[in-house]
DNA sequence: GTCTATAAAGAGATAGAC
DNA sequence: GTCTATCTCTTTATAGAC
């Protein structure tokens, strides 16, 4: 039987652990405001979670976990190319736009800990050789354009992660820090890069 | 009469300074590290720079400005269009291969602190409206298709920064850690995306 | 200018009461 | 399970000798 409390404070951490990780990153969080957002103390921290380490993999792990499945869906999908590839980017900007600071995040904490995200990736049973395949096929059934795959899915993901990455410094220079418009440009930047990305496959 | 021994030391410091920083951040950095790999002790870098926080002004303005400098080329060149985006592609993408740490230290960077990134944009005197107003130009006169100013330049910044941003995570899922195939790709997608960002711009 | 020694504050982690 | 109090170690920063 399970106990409520428990369930609740230990959503509750991992919740605000989330929040202040991704902002902050691993070195610049800490325990004392993790706690306070979650509205405990430090010592119950501890309780849940040993150290500040292992509260910190729980959370890679947990957001790196949502992120990734999303890119595999190009594999597994039963549509034509155009609309795997129109899904994928539509709803990966979205996914994106609402949690701006995981980019960074990410792209920090593998920089910062490379190994840990080697044995990561190897547990997560994550095939980007499916992607990959997938690609070729529709290259030698002549629907796209023949090129290095992994120059394929590079493209797409740089096209839609950073910006999103580098949203203060886009912000400052292209919108005077007005958060509307930044989201209005990222809004559309829905279709440009798909017309973008689909226009550079098709066969001339 | 400049005092030898103090200019040496100041390169020194300023030059471990970089290193550490641009590896580690601001949060993961230790004054510690700085000095040992400065050949000095921690007090002399107080001395030099009276705080961590001014040090690293020093350092994060002085790799910004040499960063950002390459971007303006765009604009003032006199060459063709096609041979003015070419000629940045390839020199941008070489400049990070020899820094992969910086675009990823710059992004965390604007995220720790997106005021000082205004104010230092601000002081720089960059404009962002030369380089927008070099392709609205080239648009208007028939050269390139119309379209977003601000897609385009975000869609080269992209292509050339992200892959080499993502390095550790491209290294493990597409090269097996293999750090000579992977500096073999990225060599090679100076022309993949030369060539994908020239198609994308021309008259259809 | 450069060093050793140390102050002062910060931050993760634990002890023990409730 | 949760809290207060505290320990311990780290880290920035300064004092003062040379």
């Amino acid at each position: 039987m399970t106990n409520i409390k428990k369930d609740n404070t230990e959503e509750k951490i991992l919740s605000a652990a989330q929040n202040v990780f991704v902002r902050k990153g691993m070195d610049g969080a800490r325990m004392q405001e993790i706690a306070d957002e979650a509205g405990i103390n430090k010592a119950l921290l501890h309780y849940y979670f040993r150290s500040k380490q292992q509260l910190f993999e729980a959370i890679f792990k947990s957001v790196f976990g949502k992120i990734m499945p999303n890119i595999m869906l190009m594999a597994t999908s039963e549509k034509s190319i155009e609309e795997k590839l129109g899904a994928f980017i539509e709803n990966y900007i979205d996914i994106l736009m609402k949690n701006p600071f995981l980019p960074t995040f990410i792209l920090k904490e593998i920089h910062r800990d490379p190994e840990f995200l080697a044995g990561m990736i190897k547990e997560s049973g994550l095939q980007p050789e499916l992607i990959i395949s997938m690609f070729k096929q529709e290259m030698d059934n002549g629907n796209i354009r023949k090129m290095d795959p992994r120059d394929l899915i590079i493209n797409i993901l740089s096209l839609s992660i950073f910006p999103i990455a580098a949203k203060p410094l886009m912000s400052v220079v292209f919108f005077d820090t007005d958060q509307k418009s930044y989201n209005k440009f990222i809004e559309k930047r829905k279709v440009t890069v798909k017309e973008f990305v689909l226009h550079s496959i098709l066969i001339k």
